[in-house]
DNA sequence: GCCAACGTTGGC
DNA sequence: GCCAACGTTGGC
């Protein structure tokens, strides 16, 4: 069993379309698998990245508003996407082999709303996330790293006990 | 609905 | 291996 390198969980961003799967959603799931994600780089997060009891910020996108507005956190490292072997599926990917999959998710569980969802605008108006990927030009990627200052950033601004 | 930004594909 | 064309994302 391999250590991880360091003791404190790291944090991530997962965007999703409230349409399709919001964190109402979630809620009521009580647990959900991270699938249907068909981007290498986030790929590879969800593969070797993102572990066990790290924390993730659930982001709505294309939404109204668009925001922050929970907190889960992973409970089962990354495996390959069932998805990608469902003909049914709208994931189905004909290209990729059983031996080696090409895609991965993680399970998460929702851990609390924010009390305070956090629209881009508020996001924009804090100096200490300017940096932020998600604030980024074109930052398109659905499943990004958030740093612990951010992470603390948010939580707080997000009325969050933690 | 528009369109800028980006990732992927495929011709060469 | 380049790069134009294409499809998708996602804020506005």
């Amino acid at each position: 069993m391999a250590k991880r390198a360091s003791a404190s969980r790291s944090h991530w961003l997962f965007k999703s379309e409230p349409e399709t799967y919001g964190w109402q959603h979630l809620v009521r799931d009580r647990r959900t698998f991270w699938g249907g994600v068909r981007n290498f780089q986030a790929r590879n997060l969800l593969r070797d990245s993102i572990k066990k009891g790290d924390g993730v910020l659930f982001y709505h996108s294309s939404a109204e508003p668009t925001a922050i507005v929970g907190v889960a956190e992973v409970v089962a490292d990354g495996y390959p996407d069932p998805t990608q072997f469902d003909r049914a599926s709208p994931y189905f990917d004909k290209d990729s082999p059983r031996d080696a999959p090409r895609w991965y998710c993680v399970d998460i569980v929702p851990v609390t709303a924010l009390a305070v969802p956090l629209d881009r605008d508020r996001l924009r108006g804090e100096p200490a996330l300017a940096d932020m990927m998600l604030l980024k030009r074109g930052a398109r990627l659905s499943v990004q790293p958030v740093t612990a200052a951010e992470w603390r950033t948010i939580l707080r601004l997000g009325r969050v006990d933690a």
